[in-house]
DNA sequence: ATTCTGACA
DNA sequence: TGTCAGAA
């Protein structure tokens, strides 16, 4: 079985993994409706997360922290998806490579320029609090 | 005992 | 986002 079918398959209940990802259930099934994560279901329509899922919540967790709401966030994972592709081809030399939590920085400055035009078309504001640390760059 | 969906003093 | 209800 090769290791992406592993990584994609239904393993944890939402317990199990609301205390591996320190996220509530009521979070994780929010992320599910707003189309961030697609667990699949048990025949009892019970939730199975994936490897695969759990570090996707880890990814969204640490949006959250930073202050993103879901727009943001799905905004964010899309270009992260369209980056590593375009890293892979670009980057000649790495071979192995972890792409997710290495990409988050460029994911974060490619949002950031749209944040701004965004808010100058009077759009709404993706990001709440305090990230206005990060304009600076 | 756990999880699911829907709803909101 | 928390939390409670009613069902599975």
């Amino acid at each position: 079985m090769s290791d992406q079918n592993r990584r994609h398959m239904a393993l944890f209940p939402i317990g199990i993994v609301t205390k591996l990802t320190e996220l509530t259930a009521r979070q994780i099934r929010y992320y599910e409706a707003n189309h961030l994560i697609q667990p699949a279901r048990s025949a009892s329509n019970q939730r199975l997360f994936s490897f695969h899922d759990i570090d996707r919540l880890l990814t969204i967790k640490s949006y959250i922290e930073k202050g993103m709401n879901i727009a943001g966030i799905k905004q964010v994972m899309k270009m992260g998806q369209a980056a590593s592709k375009s890293e892979a081809r670009s980057d000649a030399t790495d071979q192995s490579e972890q792409p997710r939590q290495d990409l988050t920085d460029v994911e974060l400055r490619q949002f950031l320029k749209q944040q701004i035009i965004h808010r100058q078309l009077g759009e709404t504001p993706l990001i709440r609090g305090e990230l206005h640390r990060f304009y600076q760059n």
